[in-house]
DNA sequence: CTCCATTGCTACGTTTTCAGTAGCAAGAGA
DNA sequence: TCTCTTGCTACTGAAAACGTAGCAATGGAG
């Protein structure tokens, strides 16, 4: 292999196809369903690492972006922000100058739908530790 | 660190600790939350790629590993054992000899606290309609 | 038994995404 | 001016996902 004569050095991108990221959204094909049905946008959105806990964590009122960093545990910022870039795009979430990063009211929406969910996680937890040690 | 001399030749794993991956569950400390609670735990299992969706596709009964593979759109056969083997784990799926892939009674729990999604997706894609076309 | 189809995966090389750290520009005080 | 906070961007390396190939086991059909 590696013909000798030239051209040995550079060879980074020959991939010229840079495309910009656009969050998953209603109308539109997303990973694994071409039909662009609202819930599979959904699925898309907030199957992503992040999403849904940056959405938790703005729960009970706006964050910064370094509270919100320091909430998630110290998510690297390169990610809060393209995840907040997807939030914003989708009208989940806007950025205040004053308070930070808050939900809209779509935002408020969802997590609403999502807040039983505790309750669910907790008897999870229970059946889990009968499933373990009977 | 790393002190001056020797040593300077193999630098492949360093890290041998290729220990089993384990899927979140309550009780343990999850990416970004050592807390334990059950809540994060299940933000940090919903929020892998796939395990909505998978989710999802058997709400209506169960599904065998090929069939489910092309319900989810051609998922790729290693991602999509790797998340039946996390739902297997927290005791959301069952795989049964003759039927395939299906939910266990808190996989369907669950699967029902989500299926109101529908509607705010819906609503979440009007709006997002009226937002660019007004 | 041989042939063929189906099922549930595993292997592996490539591409995408995430993690982790560093650091910068802008603004607000002191 | 100096310092501090905020909201990011850049870069490198590691982990996860993708895509394709293929294999062992099972179950008929002929």
């Amino acid at each position: 292999m590696a013909p000798p004569g030239k051209a040995q050095k550079t060879a980074k991108k020959p991939a010229p196809k840079a495309a910009k990221k656009t969050a998953p959204r209603p109308g539109r094909p997303v990973r694994g369903s071409a039909t662009g049905r609202p819930v599979m946008a959904l699925i898309d959105l907030i199957g992503r690492r992040w999403v849904l806990r940056i959405l938790w964590e703005l729960r009970s009122g706006p964050l910064t972006f370094r509270a919100l960093q320091e909430a998630c545990g110290g998510i690297s910022p390169s990610v809060l922000n393209a995840r907040l870039a997807d939030l914003k795009e989708t009208g989940l979430l806007e950025h205040e100058e004053a308070e930070g990063y808050r939900m809209t009211q779509l935002g408020r929406e969802l997590t609403e739908q999502l807040t039983p969910l505790t309750g669910w996680a907790e008897r999870w937890a229970r059946q889990l530790e009968k499933m373990q040690k009977p």
